[in-house]
DNA sequence: ACTAGACCTAAAGCTGAATTTAACTACCAA
DNA sequence: TTGGTAGTTAAATTCAGCTTTAGGTCTAGT
């Protein structure tokens, strides 16, 4: 269904063959481009042709955003990734084990909100000064604007 | 520490006193307002001055707002308030229950994915074109643009 | 050679949730 | 009455992560 009309041999991707097999935008595509996050040679007449590793790159950058990280710290993994070579097993590995603790921050810190908001259900939550949340109302004033009760591996969310 | 200078015997709130209580800058206080999720009264001189009521309903909103709720999700929970009464502990509790619900998902979508990166790390995850998150590379053009493998309940987070 | 359709760029626009700025006014204790 | 802190407004700006737009250019098949 989404077959490329003609694969061509020399193995290069044109960004319209890239958009229907990364499921992004052209358009993200060339801001990824802007961001420093990929690349792409160029032909004679300046578009872009992209080799089938940056599939892989959209790959991790996707599978980063969606645990959370900004394309900011993507890069920065990145970064961190040997430019020389090409990334092996183990340097993914590295870097989805960050990944698979920090999923593990967020999961930990909404089950801790649930079960505070659990505790809270039957007393009428917030409109009692001895609620555990409603109490946060003056507490997280300690915390700085935006706090709130959120635990840390949260804060980024909203 | 934060004790104000002098609460007036009157009970409402400046919008200082409001922001050190709480812990939200004056400038979202005011943009809350705009928005229409909070009111005030207002001083001859057109002060803004709080009811302590106020409180209880930014704590509601810093709670949703934890929870991954926008602003225009929140007015349409507080819209589902009574307005002229008091809200009551079943009405607080009716949103709780909504929120846990929330959170459930939430938190089922994070164990999903950090199981899915999980079933990953031994294989060199991404770099084999067998993992089953690399293969969303192709399959996810069908979830649309920025979907990913990113489940359902986190579609919002990034 | 022609042409449809894919591609190019720079710059502007969008969304949500505020913050910042500038210029001004109110409050209240001494 | 005065002065310093606290408050007021509208409008502009911020941030991320893109998308849209306008106005053109390239590529590839016939």
């Amino acid at each position: 269904m989404t077959s490329d009309p003609k694969p061509r041999a020399d193995q290069l991707l044109t960004i319209g063959e890239l958009t229907r097999r990364s499921g992004l935008a052209a358009s993200a595509l060339r801001f990824y481009e802007r961001q420093g996050l990929i690349s792409a040679t160029r032909t004679a007449g300046g578009q872009r042709r992209y080799e089938r590793a940056v599939l892989r790159r959209l790959a991790f950058i996707r599978a980063a955003r969606s645990v959370g990280l900004s394309l900011e710290e993507v890069r920065e993994a990145m970064d961190r990734l040997p430019a020389s070579r090409t990334p092996t097993r183990a340097d993914w590995t590295a870097i989805s084990r960050s990944w698979s603790k920090r999923l593990d921050e967020q999961i930990e810190a909404l089950v801790a909100l649930r079960d505070k908001l659990d505790s809270c259900i039957g007393c009428g939550c917030l409109s009692l000064a001895r609620c555990r949340i409603s109490n946060s109302e003056d507490e997280a004033a300690q915390w700085g604007p935006g706090a709130a009760f959120l635990p840390q591996a949260l804060r980024r969310q909203p």
